[in-house]
DNA sequence: CAACCTATGTCAGAATCCTGACATGAATCA
DNA sequence: TGATTCATGTCAGGATTCTGACATAGGTTG
């Protein structure tokens, strides 16, 4: 049951992981009563701040395959809280939005997203939130960069 | 392809999981030539840190369930990486422990590791690196504060 | 204009991980 | 001491996700 003393903590990346997993494990417990997943989640909320976005989009925007997201979005269409056209206006794509039963799941999921986000940064001061947040975006940056070009 | 002006991106919730994300996937590239998955890597850093670890704190550690983390132990013990004791010396628990080939194979996991971690945090101060361990140690904390007691 | 390259949606298969459940050993407590 | 509670290792089953592959549409370049 030793679970102090690990040098791992002292690595900025096990630590970012450890954050992301305590944060998933917050949302899944918090959607779960809403028969939510946190992809699921994301998904709604990425149509309802950028309707129409398309599949491949959208599975970028919630860090999943096309193909998982593509198996999500036939579920939540077949559920009425999406639509997409039959035919795409134009090429390929299939432009995603939100259905009002789509909007109203939603809303019950962000008050619930929203109040976990908030115990996270509780005892953070502004400053500090403005500093994780440039230092995050640093990161993401930093690693992107060297991603494929190296 | 319009990826910019997501309102999404002013959530730290949103920026944890796209770090970790971009992390895990610089992390698996890098690990990929070693034939190493990222929680094969994260098992062996766990040992070589922790000697006689047993199974159910190797899962914990590497935030997976211990079914997972227990078939994980079964190749990389049949492949000769780890060594575990045939019959549980105290209880249940059986210690796990490195070969000398495990050791040796973590070897090259780490430096690859590292470089993604060192890539990472190019750009940042010390000062910055030492705000973010806080800041992410919060975040933490804060959320299993309230995890179950709710 | 034609060939090439990229991106998209979709299908099929495999791999991975998790949920549920069981028996066993240790610790706690009456 | 005996019962209870908890943690561990393990097995079986199901669910989720990913990898690989294909055809098609659009833009690019010669």
């Amino acid at each position: 049951m030793n679970q102090d003393g690990v040098d791992l903590e002292t690595s900025l990346g096990y630590l970012l992981k450890e954050a992301s997993s305590v944060l998933r494990a917050a949302m899944e417990e918090v959607l779960r009563p809403l028969g939510m997943s946190v992809t699921h989640y994301s998904c709604l909320e990425l149509l309802a701040q950028r309707p129409g976005l398309s599949n491949s989009e959208l599975a970028r925007g919630a860090f999943v395959t096309r193909q998982s997201m593509n198996v999500l979005l036939q579920t939540l269409e077949r559920e009425g809280y999406v639509t997409r056209p039959a035919e795409a206006p134009v090429g390929k794509v299939l432009p995603t939005r939100l259905t009002p039963r789509g909007r109203r799941s939603l809303e019950k999921a962000t008050v619930a997203v929203r109040s976990v986000e908030v115990r996270m940064l509780a005892g953070l001061t502004e400053t500090e939130q403005s500093g994780a947040f440039r230092i995050l975006r640093s990161m993401i940056h930093s690693l992107r960069d060297g991603n494929d070009g190296a």
